[in-house]
DNA sequence: TAGATTGTTAATCGATTAACAATC
DNA sequence: TAGATTGTTAATCGATTAACAATC
């Protein structure tokens, strides 16, 4: 393996690379894999399959495909997933309740380590082996547990504020699930999940058939 | 309000109407907001804006800008936010139970109506104000609440049969919460919130910095 | 060798932006 | 009238695709 330092990666490639590498798993594994046969598995076509691989290196064999474990390996060291991250959830509502109970990251090496709110009816309880700690503790937490991914799950009304706190407590990289757009220095990173603008597309899908 | 009948718009455009909607609600409201005001708030570009609102018509006026609460109506009715929408949770899981708690979607005419599940634990059980059905009566439920709307919050390995049984209950479009890309009918609208893909990113981004 | 498939180039497609006449 | 801002055109930018020499 040995990935290029491409680094002007269009950033709709990234996503796909996680279709790839999930299909890779999926897919009975004979030991090689070409393009056409991903596409036919993905919907996305085998040209653009060849091309986003190689912004990172060359790891095919033209007229044999592609190694599927070594393919796999690759993928899940440019996708940053050959190492732990520790996560923590700031918000214990319904859904920072309910990510406290999914265990659907941890496979990929993500593991929630904490979780933060304000209420202090909630403060103390322990979730899924997770005890929930005032947000004033999150400097210190933030440092002692080596987190790097917040998971933003409290109101939009307050997520901007939050999304500081966290900032100012040592979070680097943030998924927003408020639906707000947040605000932050550049250097920090942030993915938004925003399901209010996901049902509405939905909506005007439906809408104009 | 007269709405032109585009038929050949970027599905990017969408979630920017969204975003420009949600915006005119926070803004304090001047009775005229410019494109360039509009995009100091949402970090799109003046021209991307206005080219993005004339694909469905002439709302703003030279030299004034957009009427707000025209514009409001407008997108509204763009986006198919002027009508009431039944939607239903298909798994009663933790990400599922969290959707039959959550209110967010209300506020724009999205109402959760049923819950299924499978598990003869929870059918039965009712979740704020919601009984919990078994997916056996999903047909009959659609067609009785008149639902539109899947929210498919079950475990990957079950999520392509849980879709394809809801499609066939007279589900018209999916919101997939699933880390599976559902193979359907064509007519059959889908939109995928993957979080396991959206994780991913962020690691991907935080790897190479 | 014949067939298959990569990696890459050049052509195409589509979306964004700059610029400005029209207009309030 | 002078200043502001739209809607639209043309130019630019960037991503996708077709095609194919190289190579297994």
């Amino acid at each position: 393996m040995n990935i290029k330092k491409a680094d002007k990666i269009p950033s709709i490639v990234v996503p796909r690379l996680s279709r790839y590498y999930r299909i890779l798993f999926e897919l009975d594994s004979s030991p090689l894999i070409s393009s056409k046969v991903l596409s036919e598995h993905t919907g996305f076509t085998a040209a653009q399959i060849r091309r986003d691989l190689a912004y990172f290196g060359q790891f095919g064999s033209p007229g044999r495909g592609y190694n599927v474990e070594e393919l796999k390996k690759t993928i899940k060291n440019i996708l940053g997933l050959d190492r732990a991250w520790n996560v923590c959830v700031i918000g214990t509502g319904n859904l920072g309740m309910a990510l406290l109970g999914y265990n659907g990251f941890k496979d990929q090496g993500f593991e929630v380590v904490a979780a933060f709110d304000s209420d202090p009816e909630k403060i103390g309880k322990t979730v899924n082996g997770i005890k929930i700690l005032s947000i004033s503790e999150m400097a210190k937490v933030v440092r002692e547990k080596n987190i790097q991914i917040g998971l933003l799950t409290v109101p939009g009304r307050v997520a901007q504020q939050a999304a500081e706190n966290a900032v100012n407590s040592g979070i680097k990289s943030i998924m927003n699930f408020a639906p707000v757009h947040l605000k932050l220095p550049e250097n920090v990173k942030v993915r938004h999940i925003d399901m209010t603008v996901e049902i509405e597309r939905l909506s005007f899908m439906i809408s104009r058939e």
